[in-house]
DNA sequence: AATTGTTTTAAACACTTGTTTTAATGGGGA
DNA sequence: TCCCCATTAAAACAAGTGTTTAAAACAATT
């Protein structure tokens, strides 16, 4: 964590101040008083205010990638594992496992309101991940299934993942906090979206029917269980 | 649309503007100048930007609910229709039916960031459909079916939903604009988000099953279509 | 040790920002 | 008509902004 020179510690203090605040509200002075540099080394290492910007965003995303990688699967590894690990990973890059997830909290600004360092984001790792998760929802659902159905289940999965860090706040205003700390851990969220996904896909048994077994299904499996 | 009084067509400004740009970035020469009204019209009937942001807020809230209001059903309607309703609604409200849906923009921002028009928002609006979507899903699942698990089911609609707003640039970039023209229109979103959420909870046939007769169901309904 | 190129520092500049001030305008009632 | 009120208008203010400048400090090479 400690980077040395100037030019990685204003990196690092612009990434957070950045996250924090804003392209907008963050001032020059407060990241160099942040990185405990002089005001004009921004200028002299990186131009002006928006290359840093660039600059921090690319950064960001360099170390969320490493922190938290796409595993890489064996050629017989079932495509719901697959599907399983991906959630998982996604929502590690969502949330993160240990102190402020400033990476993704800048991304996530990045997302909402793109600048010029949107594109290259997008190409080098929006993009690849997409079509991975393309690749694994093929393996379950019929060849005969037109590419923009595939790419609508890749989104409402990619949804549900960054709703629990967009809307954090919203989130924590909404439920209470025990139930939060309780059933909201990284892997509890995880489990949720990859059973509701591979259930729609039927890959697996409906949520809120608890018989496992595939052969003991009863006939009101399509059916409404109370009308209340 | 034409609001005649200085007040309005500054809140109407206002809400514009802070929806384009954001609190920092938008001045109040930007919205006076939008407004064609003077510039210390803003402080002498908002008392100070922030106030006034805070009332566009609020603005921009009431007028999305009244575009696109919450449908009232029958006691007899059946759960999965008023599902259906509910993200259709919630659809329109992301997305709107015609012309840039500034009110909405106005409210992620707010999601995203919150600031004290926040918790007026989540009370106001938020709670109450949020409450309404839980009693909905409770129709649907079994009784013993845990507080925390409708909640997350909830959160897995209102995310997918929330996603085709919040990440609108990165799609048309990560998907081909002929695909966006002919398969993306609201309706057609609505459709599929709502296909995804029955079939999780068991209320329709898998994606990918075209045999809808529920007794025709093969064996390899919850195994792998096909290896790749 | 002197010199060269690089990096850091403190100060200043030019400009934009939200807000305030003070005067002008306009319209009803006495 | 005159006065009083709410509203509008133009100008100015004070604080904060990104950026530049020019000198100082430093490091490495000759």
């Amino acid at each position: 964590m400690s980077n040395d020179t100037t030019r990685e510690r204003i990196l690092q203090a612009a990434g957070e101040a950045f996250a924090a605040a804003g392209y907008r509200t963050t001032t020059v002075r407060d990241i160099c008083q942040r990185a405990d540099v002089n005001l004009a080394s921004v200028n002299y290492h990186f131009g002006d205010k928006q290359r840093l910007y660039i600059e921090a965003v690319k950064h960001a995303r360099h170390l969320r990638e490493q922190q938290a990688p796409m595993p890489e699967w064996s050629a017989d590894t079932p495509p719901s594992e697959k599907l399983a690990m991906f959630v998982l990973t996604l929502m590690r890059r969502m949330l993160g496992e240990q102190g402020d997830p400033w990476q993704t909290r800048l991304v996530v600004r990045e997302i909402m309101e793109p600048t010029k360092a949107c594109e290259e984001m997008v190409q080098e790792a929006f993009r690849p991940v997409f079509e991975m998760l393309i690749g694994i929802l093929a393996e379950m659902m019929p060849p005969e299934t037109p590419r923009h159905e595939l790419h609508k289940l890749a989104l409402s999965l990619i949804g549900q993942c960054f709703y629990y860090r967009s809307n954090e706040k919203i989130l924590n205003m909404l439920i209470p906090s025990e139930e939060l700390q309780e059933h909201y851990a990284l892997e509890q969220l995880a489990h949720h979206i990859t059973a509701v996904m591979l259930a729609a896909m039927g890959q697996r048994p409906p949520l809120g029917i608890h018989s496992v077994g595939s052969q003991s299904k009863t006939d009101n499996t399509f059916a409404t269980h109370r009308s209340h």
